[in-house]
RNA sequence: GUCUCCAUCGUCUAGCCCGGUCCAGGACACCGGCCUUUCACGCCGGCGACAGGGGUUCGAAUCCCCUUGGAGACGCCA
């Protein structure tokens, strides 16, 4: 899987101003398959350049959700509030070099500018009133990056190929601001860099920022890493993916209840592909993971889609594995201190029909609770007096029975002329308060004949 | 508004680079059936797309152009 030449090395660069969304950690996801795949290293940095908006809670959280996923990183996090140093002396160095030029104008200045523009029908921009006045550092200035409006400059994309700017397009962009931090244009260049990242993968939305950041690179005299620019992640109004389609942040899934492979699965196949495959292991995925194979049409996330794989994963999991991961959620259906064993054996019957782990306690907790609770409308439907006398019959014959209930059960199906589907029901009734469960001999067998026995008496005694 | 990107079933997509094997394949969803003591699972089947128009060619989903539509960017956010 090595390929000679220099080491690949990819980052994934969040700003800790949120938690982590789904588009971010697909994102993330390329680029860690990327580098896994070619053997390289995978570098994490947080952008937090902009102190106002930073929250260390939020890098902390991206932190965990990145753990939860299982993308590990090699370098990293670094971040970028710290290196403002390094920063300060790249600018330096741009304006030494008259690369870059003290900039006079106030924010109510560049907001008249930016009308006068679009007034005139052109991209809203700077100017460049400040560019030939040779000015100095003063309290409020900033540093611009000096542009030629000359020529045109482009890359040739890895996912999107050749793509070409104007450079008469782009105007000076800050690099510096007044309070003297750094802009995220010059530190994620200065970052990439220092850091020897060998390919930037992220999403498209950063296509406009790539000629500029391009510029910054060759300003400071530096080799252009390669750009692959992956299509975004829509909602299913086609707008990009935001909180008003619902859950977006890794978290919130955790806490839904859905694994970190079924989200991994989901999110490596919006928007590549591996012929007619849907399921991938991690394992499979670095195998075959691959740019070339990454389109580049934007994609709808459907959750459908994602309850389907999580359910997928589900059922094939290993029900021991499952018993760990489940308490939390059994603990907040109001079961605490479930007895393992009863879960372990019941799992299997509900693996079928749990598509996430919220779904899966709900399944269990008619086993562990010490009594069932009736949902909604069982009571009325199956447990009424005129049920009783049946209830009692079944107590009779299942208790004479014990061994094995299931023929003894379909004589009494015979004998009465009730069909069992008729008959189980208010068995089932009384053994889980549902109206659905796994086959009622399972459901006997999970509980075990003792509490079999006592549910029956319990729901007869409750009968009025 | 300007620039840039994008365009195959409702959705994710295969096919497109290297035109014929595609009256377009798979998956999710949906509908129907089977299985069945319930709900699920599972199995079988069905519905369903090359945005439009021009070229090029013996032949185009595949190549070219235009139109339309969608998205993104245009910030002392990242």
């Amino acid at each position: 899987m090595n390929e000679t030449g220099p080491k690949i090395k990819t980052r994934f660069p969040p700003s800790p101003t949120g938690a982590l969304h789904l588009g971010g950690a697909r994102t993330a996801l390329f680029n860690w398959l990327f580098a896994r795949h070619h053997g390289g290293s995978f570098v994490f940095r947080l952008e937090d350049t902009d102190r106002q908006r930073s929250k260390d809670e939020y890098a902390g959280s991206i932190i965990a959700a990145m753990r939860w996923l299982g993308l590990d990183y090699d370098e990293g996090p670094y971040y970028q509030s710290q290196r403002f140093d390094r920063y300060r002396q790249a600018v330096d160095c741009l304006l030494d070099s008259g690369r870059a030029y003290w900039c006079h104008c106030s924010p109510q200045d560049l907001e008249r500018q930016r009308a006068q523009a679009h007034a005139a029908g052109q991209k809203p921009r700077y100017n460049g009133a400040c560019r030939e006045r040779n000015l100095g550092p003063a309290p409020g200035a900033v540093a611009r990056l000096k542009t030629s409006p000359e020529g045109t400059t482009g890359f040739a994309d890895l996912v999107k190929g050749d793509i070409t700017f104007a450079n008469n397009e782009l105007d000076d962009l800050i690099i510096l601001r007044s309070d003297n931090s750094p802009t995220y244009h010059l530190a994620v260049v200065v970052d990439d860099i220092d850091m020897g990242i060998t390919h930037v993968i992220r999403g498209d939305d950063h296509i406009s920022n790539t000629p500029r950041q391009i510029l910054i690179y060759q300003a400071l005299g530096a080799k252009t890493p390669l750009f692959a620019h992956v299509p975004m992640i829509l909602g299913p109004d086609k707008g990009k993916l935001s909180k008003r389609h619902g859950a977006t942040a890794v978290i919130d899934y955790e806490e839904e209840g859905y694994l970190p492979q079924a989200i991994l699965n989901m999110l490596a196949r919006l928007g590549w592909s591996h012929g007619d495959q849907e399921i991938f292991s991690l394992d499979e995925l670095i195998n075959l993971f691959d740019l070339k194979a990454v389109g580049s049409s934007p994609s709808v996330f459907d959750h459908d889609r994602l309850l389907n794989l999580n359910h997928h994963y589900i059922q094939r999991s290993d029900p021991a594995d499952l018993v760990p991961i489940l308490l939390p959620f059994l603990a907040r259906a109001g079961v605490n201190n479930p007895d393992r064993a009863i879960l372990l054996k019941c799992l299997p019957h509900i693996m079928p029909r749990g598509r996430t782990l919220k779904e899966l306690a709900h399944w269990a907790e008619p086993y562990l609770l010490d009594q069932p609770r009736p949902e909604a409308g069982v009571k009325e439907k199956f447990l009424t007096p005129a049920h009783k006398p049946l209830l009692q019959q079944l107590l009779e014959v299942i208790e004479a029975n014990q061994a094995d209930p299931e023929p003894a059960l379909k004589r009494l199906s015979q004998e009465t002329g009730l069909k069992p589907g008729n008959l189980l029901p208010i068995l089932r009734a009384a053994l889980t308060g549902r109206n659905s469960s796994p086959g009622i001999y399972q459901v006997m067998d999970i509980l075990g004949m003792e509490k079999t026995l006592a549910r029956i008496r319990l729901a007869l005694a409750e009968i009025d």
